[in-house]
DNA sequence: AGTCTGACTAGTA
DNA sequence: CTACTAGCCAGAC
């Protein structure tokens, strides 16, 4: 169980770290990230973490991460708004109307997959 | 220091 | 299923 507020790791790279290890064909939440990281409710900071998510290296699989409904509500902050939703789809995730079909079958929660 | 905003969620109706 | 609310943290102004 990683924990936030370490001193020698930042919340950003775990959020980072958590995301690299969504497989293909999967996907997340924030919810679910914060939650494995600890921050609960503070799910809102998984998605500022993904704003600087193009920062960091390696690249950030954020097309993998979606809202608690399955929706790619982050797709406009990709260099290209359509990017998102053809990533998923590349990857074999059907994406219907800016959201993730089957969703809770591809769903990855990183506190009960990985622990 | 106060206020607003946001790639959010859980609860309630 | 939708709509609204409160709580949440960091950053911009």
């Amino acid at each position: 169980m990683i924990s936030i507020r370490d001193k020698d790791t930042s919340f950003y790279d775990k959020v980072y770290e958590v995301v690299r290890k969504v497989p293909a064909q999967k996907v997340t939440t924030y919810g679910a990230i914060a939650r494995y990281l600890g921050t609960g409710k503070s799910s809102r900071l998984v998605g500022w973490a993904m704003n600087n998510c193009h920062t960091v290296k390696p690249e950030v699989p954020a097309h993998r991460v979606v809202n608690r409904n399955g929706l790619l509500t982050g797709k406009m902050h990709f260099s290209s708004p359509n990017l998102m939703q053809e990533l998923l789809e590349s990857e074999g995730v059907e994406v219907q109307d800016n959201q993730v079909q089957d969703f809770e079958e591809r769903l990855w929660d990183p506190g009960k997959e990985l622990q």
